[in-house]
DNA sequence: GTTTTATTGCCTTAGTTTTCACAATAATTT
DNA sequence: AAATTATTGTGAAAACTAAGGCAATAAAAC
């Protein structure tokens, strides 16, 4: 099992590059196209695939609809992947009205708050009470959580869902979860960000971060 | 002049670790103490610190206040830095609504977009039409912005706003910018993120790979 | 059907990042 | 004031990641 973060965003690149390819009429693909897809190089293309047992032809390349069947396995990208938004502040509400993920095969399937004001049970995508949460991802075996809470309710609210059986939390709170063993944690901090950026703006960066959050 | 995007990312974790601890009445903190906080090894701490010649008293640790200083100056927050959201959608709205920036010495001067509707130009923080952009981040001199909108324009305003003379991108667009040589994108996926979550939790991942977007 | 050409797959090399180990030394104790 | 202790600062080692180079070989050309 290939445990290289960096290796698995390449993948979604990949993915991403070979869906656009594909909408074009392309059915073959060579690891140079992907490489400039992605902004990397061929043989980091081709490393990557036989990391995960991928083969093309020589000469001849990837087919274009194998390949992205075989990533979408890999990412788990092959069956729908239920989600749900903790915290209906600014970001949440906005995640949830984010229409991006559907086509990715990720949906979101409830809102959570505390706020009765801002519970809405019958909407398309409903908002429930956090207290309703345990019983809804285990009724619906969700295991992938966003939480989009204020810092100071994030630890209380992060031991909230792992207890409840959430297995993978991408948190926006600014803060650093500390989670139990088999819960992975991926954080999106946008001060942090920005002051990355800030950095090497003002260092005058040439080489370019290539960054992928 | 250090280059590696992890060094920062942690330098603005510590960072952050550090005005927590002032605020709990910390005057001193030792290398350990900041590695428990970042989720590192006392080790990483100090060699990122002797990378940018920050150093502190042998069995005495570091003055809390003159870390936070210290860091801030790298990381160029000792002064207001200035920003703009271009793509006033879901998540420009959001961003635009944030206040987790204001305390960290980010200031969001105004959004933009291309739809009359949107156009609030007496708000206090007010959304102008993106054919003023040129002249009001040149008068404001802004160099970061923060680009969500829709990935069929992404590309366009991109260029829109680096011929502008905009250096740093937070790009939420979910396109791979090809930015001009002295223009830093960073840039944000949220599909990725997930899809990277829902690997790692179906590996059943021991080793957390400590995400930082 | 033979030759040429382009591309993969992988082994090797290079580069980067993290950890280890320990001398130097400032604070504390005796 | 001497001895002890805890912590820094950093050079060296290890681990990890990416790039380069080339034999194998499938497709294309002749």
């Amino acid at each position: 099992m290939v445990m290289n973060r960096k290796c698995i965003i390449r993948l979604s690149r990949y993915k991403n590059a070979l869906k656009r390819l594909k909408s074009l009429g392309f059915v073959k693909v060579f690891s140079g196209n992907l490489a400039d897809a992605a902004g990397v190089t061929s043989s980091q293309v081709r490393k990557d695939f036989s990391l995960f047992g991928i083969t093309g032809n020589r000469r001849g390349g990837y087919r274009v609809d194998e390949l992205i069947e075989r990533i979408s396995l890999i990412l788990g990208k092959n069956e729908l992947q239920k989600v749900v938004i903790v915290g209906m502040g600014n970001i949440g509400k906005a995640l949830m009205r984010y229409r991006g993920f559907e086509a990715g095969g990720i949906k979101v399937l409830a809102g959570f708050d505390i706020d009765p004001a801002k519970y809405n049970k019958l909407a398309e995508i409903p908002i429930l009470p956090l207290e309703d949460f345990r019983e809804f991802v285990q009724s619906q075996g969700v295991k992938i959580a966003i939480l989009a809470v204020p810092d100071v309710s994030a630890h209380h609210v992060s031991e909230v869902i792992i207890s409840a059986g959430i297995k993978g939390i991408l948190n926006f709170a600014p803060i650093q979860l500390r989670g139990a063993d088999d819960v992975v944690v991926s954080s999106i901090n946008l001060e942090v960000e920005l002051e990355n950026l800030i950095y090497f703006v003002n260092a005058g960066a040439k080489t370019e971060p290539e960054i992928e959050a």
